[in-house]
DNA sequence: AAAAAAATTTAGACTTGTCTAAATTTGTTA
DNA sequence: TAACAAATTTAGACAAGTCTAAATTTTTTT
């Protein structure tokens, strides 16, 4: 059983390993927990002695097959709880991240099955991310960044890079969600700004909100 | 805000204090809390540091204004998310205790309040105790115990006072629930058990759960 | 009321997870 | 490749919450 510091670790470590390649940097992680790097190399002992990560020092560290799986059973408790929270408790995409936070590390695994029952099996949670099922496998569909959707192809918008509630609360304004139709209308050379269909309204967005913006063409 | 220990230490002064009159003493907290009287002296002087308590050496401690705010606010989720689990997860009220034990501790007021409405602003959980509202009011309705209802007299079952799985599950064998309808048949001098009606079967009990079985005539 | 028993507190130690500051290793650049 | 910079680790300290063992206070008993 995982201490709420080493759950939020090996989570830590699952997201910036599929952000990047090879090992996982002390420093990355850090950054991620908030925390110092000399807390990090600590924990990374702890880890590895719980053979949940290999480490090698100053090599940095990866999930052995039992740290991805733990990591995993706390996504899925995440990505659950999000769902619960916004389609059965009125909460905004932009609100449930620091609740889930806290949700996540709850244990029990009657409770975390019979919620995804009460939701109906869903496989994505309100930021369009994959929920892993009880054999912690994750549905994933290819999606691309609206910048790389190529001009007036048409898509729908399945999934934010960026989760931060300024980021959200601003999709939000401009009416712009999971499951809306986005097009491209036009690409400015000048400033890369984008000019969009988003449903029935067209609109101007910089290319630094496009590349936050995950479209299934 | 409270640490996880903290809200521990103030829910079992609560509930000890409502079985029993005057200061609560370190002993008991100690039993109810599962650790050892030094640790709970140690817990005492920090939760007076915090106004929490009225602590004497030697004397117990007692519970402030604030400290009662407190407790309540913990009680109302504990049992909040009992009756959740109860109602959409298919929990049984037996399985509830050792999860709400740990959802009580997450820290959400719109969590709380959206999931009272969810439920229905529900004023009893699955055990029958009552639910403080927003305002941490509870309504209480005048229960006894079974063993002090006249024979003859038709009650209601609105609540146990031991909350053990074993005696949980001993009632749903007899088919006894919250809601279900009792009458003491006969009331054997000799050792004290019941003949009870309990719906529409008849059985025989013992003292020793009749006196944990609350009615209301 | 003195002695014994029970309850409570104190003192000192341990664990977990964190930190700062210093030392070490790795990498990068001239 | 030598020197510098960046990343990482080590060493030692601290806070929270717990423990054991010893000391103290309160309560009960004789």
């Amino acid at each position: 059983m995982q201490t709420l510091s080493t759950e939020d670790y090996l989570k830590a470590i699952y997201h910036v390993s599929q952000s990047s390649s090879g090992a996982v940097a002390t420093t990355s992680i850090a950054k991620q927990i908030g925390a110092k790097p000399s807390s990090v190399t600590d924990m990374f002992k702890k880890l590895s002695d719980q053979n949940l990560v290999k480490y090698q020092k100053y090599q940095g560290v990866s999930l052995t097959n039992e740290g991805v799986k733990t990591a995993l059973r706390i996504i899925r408790k995440h990505r659950l709880w999000e769902s619960f929270l916004v389609s059965h408790l009125n909460f905004n995409w932009d609100e449930v991240h620091q609740v889930a936070e806290q949700l996540e590390h709850i244990q029990s695994e009657k409770l975390t099955n019979e919620l995804e029952r009460f939701l109906d099996y869903p496989t994505h949670d309100p930021h369009g991310d994959p929920i892993p099922n009880r054999a912690l496998f994750m549905k994933t569909y290819n999606k691309i960044l609206l910048t790389e959707l190529p001009v007036n192809k048409e898509g729908v918008c399945v999934g934010v890079k960026d989760n931060s509630s300024d980021f959200l609360r601003y999709l939000d304004r401009r009416q712009i969600g999971i499951g809306t139709p986005l097009q491209v209308l036009h690409r400015e050379d000048f400033d890369d700004s984008l000019h969009i269909q988003a449903g029935k309204s067209t609109l101007m967005i910089t290319k630094k909100t496009a590349e936050n913006i995950y479209v299934k063409p």
